[in-house]
DNA sequence: GTTTGACATATGAAATTTCACATATATTAT
DNA sequence: ATAATATATGTGAAATTTCATATGTCAAAC
């Protein structure tokens, strides 16, 4: 994967913020992330398509839910960029990080 | 100076290679960027342009010219990001870098 | 003060990206 | 088999970004 298509993937604020919360929390389901960041399925699932695409993330079926973590086969410098990224800038993401963790947390998740 | 701000500058190729190899140089004039990526004078400066709006470089007016450097001011994350790129992507920029390098060692570069 | 060289910016066209909406697919439950 | 839920994708329009060309600015040389 070279530098500018990583970049260019983290470019936006859905992806960006869907990372960084991915990267934080460990895994997420779709419909947590939809709820997180108040953003419609289509939407939401679209940008995930790209940075699955790009090799940046994972997914994983699992019944009628689909997790997405950051791909194990990421390379060691792009995952410091996020991690650092994530690390030293949590109020941009602050509120929907606490929204998701609270959801997981609470089991009220979509995925009862 | 937003992650998602930052991120969409270093999303373009001009830009990205631009930033790279100021970093790892210390400082370039336009005129050498210019002819290191082998691109016109316009584009060049509105993209430089671009990094300093964003305070990621900084300019300096020396005579006739003026030198791009990594803004003093930028967060120490962001710096991160931008030598763990430049040190783990050789290949993206390697060709720009070597051109870039021995024209400023041969001080044939166009600031003479 | 006119010219020359280095760099910056204005402008509209072209290319790219993002979006909303509709529709398709996959899995589970009935 | 049908319905319901979760997620993915097709499509054209809208928004954003990039570009080429022309022109403007600034400092040094003459």
């Amino acid at each position: 994967m070279s530098p500018l298509q990583f970049f260019k993937c983290l470019a936006d604020d859905t992806r960006l913020k869907c990372l960084l919360l991915v990267s934080q929390v460990g895994e997420s389901c779709v419909c947590d992330l939809m709820s997180a960041l108040n953003l419609d399925q289509p939407k939401i699932s679209r940008h995930l398509a790209e940075l699955r695409k790009c090799t940046i993330l994972q997914d994983e079926r699992r019944g009628k839910w689909v997790y997405y973590q950051l791909h194990p086969e990421l390379p060691e410098w792009a995952k410091d960029v996020i991690t650092q990224t994530a690390e030293q800038n949590k109020p941009y993401f602050d509120e929907q990080l606490t929204t998701l963790t609270r959801a997981i947390e609470a089991k009220n998740s979509c995925c009862d």
